[in-house]
DNA sequence: AGTTTTTTGTACCATTTCGCACAAATTAAA
DNA sequence: TTTAATTTGTGCGAAATGGTACAAAAAACT
């Protein structure tokens, strides 16, 4: 049964957007990391006052899992749809990588990666809930890309002995590279061109 | 001119070792990041007591900045060593890979990755000071993977017309996919094989 | 033995942090 | 107009955190 839109609700009306304050309160962690990010900070990037946030997200670490989650559903949703793109494995990958280097270069020049391999391994070894979905996520992200390998070799862009499980781990790799330089302070153009030398490497 | 080794300095002899002690603080900075590693995590991970770690490291930020530069440099040492091992590229890219599981998985089996990835990444937007460090050890870790594999070339290990720019990007984001699987709780056989699998790639 | 020098360890302080209680505010329903 | 329902916002409180003062301890030097 789906909610009534029209019948609006007894009491006060929210002030905020649920999902642009998830947004904002995802930026925040993205830039600072789980631990370095207060309940102010949060407060002072989504708008909100504390008790609004419990209310809406529960405590610090249940907004951030459910930022993580929804992070990690929209990367692999992300890939999904990114293998489908593009003829050849080259123009695939070439639109994976730089739609890659879009997300983790900010409007600003400045580079924040991926959430999850910039905030999220930082807090994997303690906390398992964040490690399951790193680890999950990456798994169907593998699988997405290996797929992908199998059909380029179908296809004859890659040779019929090539060690698709290899590539697949590489090609992700180059994913997680750029993630990496990106928020290390390499600028857009060095990231781009990386991105077709990773796109270059991998589909041969 | 070096210190005297025999005259023994004056006041109460110190109850910890400063390279052991800072190599404790490493290790718990290592598993939970810089954030969420507090001065009591720290004093009870080196046995010393709070003044004591003040006297001899300066204040949290510039204990983590001393493990992160010596880590680094140890990376890069490393990667130089590595570099040097073998007379195959892919010899020496697979004691390369190899070495680099050996550091991400801990003496138990619980995969902690490496530190500039783990730990760094999360603060490198923030704080300049690791941001810098990040960058620099990376490009020096660059270097010397792009004189390997212009050696290679001339060897015949590679082709004559090999992308040696992107393959070397390639052969550093197989070490960072490494370190973020292993830190994602990913078993050490996996990425054992997953270090073949890169040393192939690369090779050819 | 006494002085000087350095480290240790207890204890403390100021600030930050997380989380929540409670009253005021704002809306629909009666 | 009153009542019920829901959110907001101020403000509190307990705990944790980073950092330091200061006396006791332990060594070498005189």
């Amino acid at each position: 049964m789906v909610q009534k839109t029209e019948g609006k609700p007894r009491g006060r009306p929210r002030a905020y957007d649920p999902a642009q304050a998830l947004a904002a309160a995802r930026d925040a962690f993205w830039r600072q990391g789980y631990a370095a990010t207060s309940l102010d900070d949060l407060a002072a990037a989504t708008g909100m006052n504390r008790p609004s946030l419990y209310a809406a997200f529960g405590d610090k670490r249940a907004l951030y899992l459910t930022a993580l989650r929804q992070q990690a559903e929209g990367m692999v949703r992300a890939t999904s749809a990114a293998m489908a793109f593009g003829t050849s494995l080259r123009e695939t990958l070439t639109n994976f990588y730089g739609r890659a280097v879009g997300i983790y270069v900010d409007d600003r020049d400045s580079g924040r990666g991926c959430f999850l391999v910039g905030t999220a391994l930082a807090d994997a070894i303690e906390d398992e809930a964040v490690r399951e979905i790193l680890r999950t996520s990456f798994e169907d992200m593998d699988r997405l890309m290996m797929e992908r390998l199998e059909r380029a070799v179908s296809d004859g862009d890659l040779p019929a002995d090539a060690d698709v499980p290899a590539l697949a781990f590489m090609a992700m790799s180059g994913l997680h590279g750029l993630a990496i330089r990106s928020r290390a302070g390499v600028g857009r153009e060095m990231l781009e061109g990386w991105a077709r030398a990773a796109a270059k490497v991998v589909s041969g």
